[in-house]
DNA sequence: GTCTATACAGCGATAGAC
DNA sequence: GTCTATCGCTGTATAGAC
């Protein structure tokens, strides 16, 4: 392969990516990143010119990965009930590790972010946003989801819903109160009112 | 009164208020506030020994707000379904000062908050979720809500579905969006799917 | 690719004058 | 009640040796 041999930049990602999940943008630094690792902050300097350049590369990769999981469900969910639960469970993933969603910390912060992770972040949104439309979209057509308002609005329902349970559920790492108010967010959409979980 | 002539203390809470809504705990600092106010960091630390204290008297006087809100809800609103409309409202008037929720922002920061702070923020939570509860048996009990689950998971639900809608509308401040995902948070609950209200 | 050394701004906080 | 002055620490970032 042509990484740097023990793979220092992904070290670097992995433990800048939990500190940024758990504590927040502006809640970790080079230093934080640099004594875990055994190494001088100098040295993180070489892999990432800043810390702007280190979270853009962060927001990119979890990015990445999301797009990743979606594509999957796609694949292999066999209709949208069943990708509504998958996506559940990506969420409910994250907060079983102790972590919130990468891109719902940075929504907190935005308003002290660097423009380019600003847009990273919006753009993640947009395109949770466009994937769960269509996935109600489709429910709606194959009659396993009703809709009770417009597309757009059901889609930021779902993603609202979820990064605000993560949120509210990450202060006592509940994960089982987190599950309950998800089944309540999704139930009110794919199932009839004598079928509840 | 018996205050410090021009409420010194006050506009330090209400300057200190929106930095914490819009920057979070960790994207403001004592300078800011001084040079907001045209005074001297030093001359904060004679109204608040320190920044923790500041916090503490920002969430005290939040929740107070909030728990006044709550009772006036109690008091105007005719059943269960006007209560969480009202509830729903309290949550688009901090939209609509482009601010996030006091206590949404610091859910985000928890793990970084000195102990007095994470359990002022705790207690906040725990005061919504016990009043959601309270409104949603209510409402089953008079048949204005349709409970899908355990009236605690109904108002985890309703209370994170606020707080993350509040986290991701926010970044571009589309209040209609808001309000539109907010609906559907609430028709799940307050209508029927064959027959709505 | 990682180090030492260093620069410089900012932080929260305190002491003591006015 | 606010100031000046100062402390000690941490923040990001850079230059240059190895």
């Amino acid at each position: 392969m042509t990484d740097d041999g023990a793979g220092t930049t992904v070290r670097i990602l992995d433990v800048a990516e939990r500190l940024l999940q758990v504590r927040g943008y502006n809640g970790f630094s080079y230093g934080d990143v640099a004594t875990e690792l055994g190494i001088t902050r100098a040295a993180l300097h070489y892999h990432f010119r800043g810390k702007a350049e280190l979270g853009l590369a962060l927001i990119e990769r979890y990015a990445a990965r999301f797009t990743t999981a979606l594509a999957a469900l796609d694949r292999t969910a066999p209709d949208a009930p069943a990708r509504l639960r998958g996506y559940v469970d990506l969420y409910r993933d994250v907060l079983s590790r102790d972590r919130m969603c990468l891109c719902g910390m940075l929504a907190a912060e935005y308003r002290t972010l660097p423009a380019p992770l600003q847009r990273s972040v919006s753009a993640f949104f947009d395109a949770n946003t466009r994937w769960l439309r269509g996935v109600v979209e489709q429910g709606a057509a194959e009659g396993s989801v009703r809709l009770a308002g417009p597309p757009d609005a059901v889609a930021a329902m779902v993603l609202g819903g979820l990064e605000g349970a993560l949120l509210i559920t990450r202060i006592d790492g509940d994960v089982d109160r987190f599950t309950a108010a998800a089944d309540r967010l999704l139930d009110g959409l794919t199932a009839s009112p004598t079928a509840a979980t």
